[in-house]
DNA sequence: ACACTCGGGACTGCCCGTTAAT
DNA sequence: ATTAACGGGCAGTCCCGAGTGT
């Protein structure tokens, strides 16, 4: 799959195709079949774009992603700029429920694959998108300390590695008792947060 | 499926063989096919016992949860046993880990059920499972604050679901990336959960 | 099956809840399962009352033919009573609609036995049946001629076998397209039958 | 399925082995496996013409009328050619005996698809079969009263109709009785016709 | 580069019928 | 007379690749 490819008016249809349906059926009653339907193309088409029917859903999370990095940068862009001020915490109060609350699409996916991580190509994505996940939440984190809300002698990576653990953790408690557990609030997240914080050096 | 079918021996070596395939295959690649040729089973046989795969997998699962049961009711006899000296703590070192460090079977099935929880039946196994884990785990704190070991100020349920927030956690993220994160050890568990405890009323 | 097996009442019980779930479901949606689970019969149990599926359902048909089989026993009773004066077409205009109208159930199972008729045991129970018809109307006719309605030279069976192949063909008619052909009023059917009576020595 | 598949040999191969198994084994022991066995497609190159057995079925069904069709039309240029000389008897002594003793495939097709009528599209096809057998008769009947052997006067659809309820009745009864009922003569079909056409206005 | 038809093979779930035991 | 346990066949669905055209 080339770079231009993945500008195709094509392949964005199947993309938001699959994206929709996904968000109707689930993604194990998301045939091949019916994105055909929907989308006009046929399996061959596909095919053309994509090595794999998992591969394509992944491809919808990556997109997902993206989506979430160009705010995260937006974002970071006024923090670190001087003449602007923009308190960390808005960061966090407008991010981070998008990284954590995705009762969406990218959290029903995510489980998806974690199901299918016995293939390799899988696999690989879903370390990709944490490794991702990782180093945006670091540089946060980072930005944070050179603002002093955070104390400096924390090591970024780890807490960030910490604190999506416990994100997981939601994810997958919101999953099996949707109701049970409820959204989690902006404040909760942030309290959560500095306990990381503070709590581990580990 | 009556409670005497429980015990029938073909049900038992259906579950043993579907545990020790899942175990080599996995999940996915775990087929019904597979399963008829290393039991001598018929298809029939196995629908017999079994509505679907699906559930197939969370009775090989909830049979493992059977076998912790067990062994905590076992321990927890001990630590309330007077005569017995067996320190709080020697339940945490030994069951603990079993509970979250299922690297094994527990785990895959787990999330592969995760997976499939659009089927209310699955959905409803993984609920109750759920449940049970937290039931388990309150009743131990509360142990623990009898014997003084936790502050008897903390709302032993709300404490379960948090550590078991984490634990999920720590799940997806050792599935994610087997080698990133090292086996927890039993301090480290430890520490977390007294942290846990700790830590918020929430 | 013995004669004293047809009295029992799970037998009875057996026979309704197939007819009914007939009635919704149609014959090949009818499943053992489902007249199992409606009727609380195990499946030993119904196949110790009948030896297969195709049989249950042509039992259905036989019971059906009975209930016929003796409303027209009172009704010949009655015009053959010199006593009580009941013209013959009176038996035409009750009797004859329910033997051709069978827009109910006994057309349904007629068409599907007729499919399972390379079933020896079938295709027998479907010669009875038929048999079985041809006698009734044979020996209506009869009392016909005798009451001087109708002529005394027609071959009273081999009339009777021409008039039952044109109500086999509503029958089929009316499958195939139900509100194509309207429902056939009595008098229809009546000149119909006179008709062929006047029609064809055959 | 465009109007090319239809020509593609394995398409051909497919109707013209299945309408082999059928005749060999009926269309209840017609199993796919056994297709599959005889043609050597497989499963899915089946199902990539076809959704269904019983469609598959029924484009037996609907080929073998189309060779009727191609025939009749055939027929009915030589009949309607001035120049020609064929009497319309003709027409009935070769082409009637092949609507009506279809002893062969179609009959069992027939009443096989009849049994699966609660298939919308199976119920949809049988129609079509219907409309389509009225039709070619009506328009033989007209030709038949533009040679003055048909009194002008009838509806000719509504005896087309007519006629095939009689017809249907016939194939019914042959299917529950093959031997009682002796293969219909060319003479008694032509007589029976002429009978309807007298008989009825209706 | 892009698209599609044709075809292959694996798999699940369903369903009918049988048998051993009681 | 009734049940649980069991066997095995079948249809339909699905993902995917191979070959073809354009």
């Amino acid at each position: 799959m080339s770079r231009s490819t993945t500008q195709t008016p094509n392949f964005t249809l199947l993309l938001e195709i699959t994206e929709q349906t996904i968000r109707e059926l689930g993604c194990n009653k998301t045939t091949l079949q019916e994105i055909m339907n929907r989308s006009g193309l046929s399996k061959g088409a596909i095919y053309h774009y994509v090595k794999s029917k998992d591969e394509l859903f992944a491809l919808v999370l990556q997109a997902k992603m993206q989506e979430i990095n160009e705010k995260f940068n937006e974002a970071v862009e006024k923090a670190t700029n001087p003449e602007i001020d923009v308190p960390l915490q808005a960061i966090t109060e407008n991010l981070l429920p998008q990284i954590v609350d995705e009762t969406h699409i990218s959290n029903i996916i995510f489980f998806y694959l974690l199901a299918h991580k016995d293939t390799p190509r899988i696999k690989e994505i879903l370390a990709d998108m944490h490794n991702y996940s990782i180093q945006l939440s670091t540089k946060w984190i980072e930005i944070g300390q050179q603002h002093g809300v955070i104390p400096k002698e924390l090591d970024a990576r780890k807490t960030a590695a910490q604190f999506f653990t416990y994100v997981y953790g939601l994810r997958v408690q919101r999953m099996i008792s949707p109701n049970a557990a409820p959204p989690v609030t902006k404040e909760q997240l942030f309290s959560l947060f500095y306990h990381t914080l503070k709590g581990h050096s580990n």
